[in-house]
DNA sequence: GTTATACTTGACGTTAACGTCAAAGGAATA
DNA sequence: TATTCCTTTGACGTTAACGTCAAGTATAAC
């Protein structure tokens, strides 16, 4: 316990083993998300060492993924979580940005929500007929 | 008016440009999609004629694809919509698909709903430092 | 009869998102 | 010192989901 990192788990930095076990994904993913300048490790001599800021990317870049967003779209939107670090007129881009995905999220969830009583319903006239075809209930 | 096709929209077959204009895909999409076992076009002669069941399969296929699905996962599942022309032995594992699709999508939507609440947070943050820089909240 | 139009079947090309494999460098361990 | 292990950089391979282009057929229009 030094006094300069308290912060333990602020300044903890991972090898890329240890992200890829943190996020199930192999070596070769991270480096092509490296290259595509979605990550960016630093570097202790050759090696590449994950930072915080490389953990919060990879969380929303795997969430992206889930919902079906290109590798593209999420790192124009990955600078959200960085503003910080940018000039004004592109926060104000990427501000916009967000808020278009944010729509097209919000879009996506009520399309989902009909696709899933869409699927309901169909799987209620399934399991009639399999009861009517005789079929035992338990197995269903 | 005649007597055998009072039900007009339910007989009725389109060309593959009116699929096409209907669905905003291209003809080798849907080629494609036949090739794959998606769809099943009947042939006037050489041509293509696409019935209602087609129809139907190309609104699921266009909902899987919009959630992220394959298309080959999307195939697996399209039976459940024409479940009458099957063996009970195969309507019963396409149930089984279908409850595991749907608690997919649920569990989707859930965290969709997260990914939503999350990024209007970072939103606000964003909105907040541009306004302490001094921008017109009425760009925003 | 020929020209235009819609459609067909191949076959090869393309893009995204990685997988796989070879060769090599440094650190640690025997 | 030798060997093992983790990691690196290239470079080529792969899969899904189409795009693109060429060559041919059939029906409709003039």
């Amino acid at each position: 316990m030094n006094i300069i990192s308290t912060k333990s788990n602020e300044d903890k930095v991972n090898t890329i083993t240890e992200m890829c076990k943190l996020f199930k994904v192999s070596a070769r993913t991270l480096r092509f998300y490296e290259s595509k300048e979605l990550l960016f490790p630093i570097r202790r001599g050759q090696h590449r060492l994950f930072t915080k800021s490389d953990r919060g990317r990879m969380k929303l870049i795997m969430q992206g993924k889930r919902f079906g967003f290109s590798l593209e779209e999420i790192r124009q939107l990955l600078n959200l979580y960085n503003f910080g670090d940018h000039r004004t007129r592109q926060i104000k881009q990427t501000y916009q940005l967000g808020l278009k995905r944010l729509s097209s999220m919000e879009q996506q969830k009520k399309e989902l929500g009909l696709a899933i009583k869409d699927l309901k319903t169909q799987l209620q006239l399934c399991k009639d007929l399999l009861l009517k075809r005789g079929a035992d209930s338990r197995d269903l």
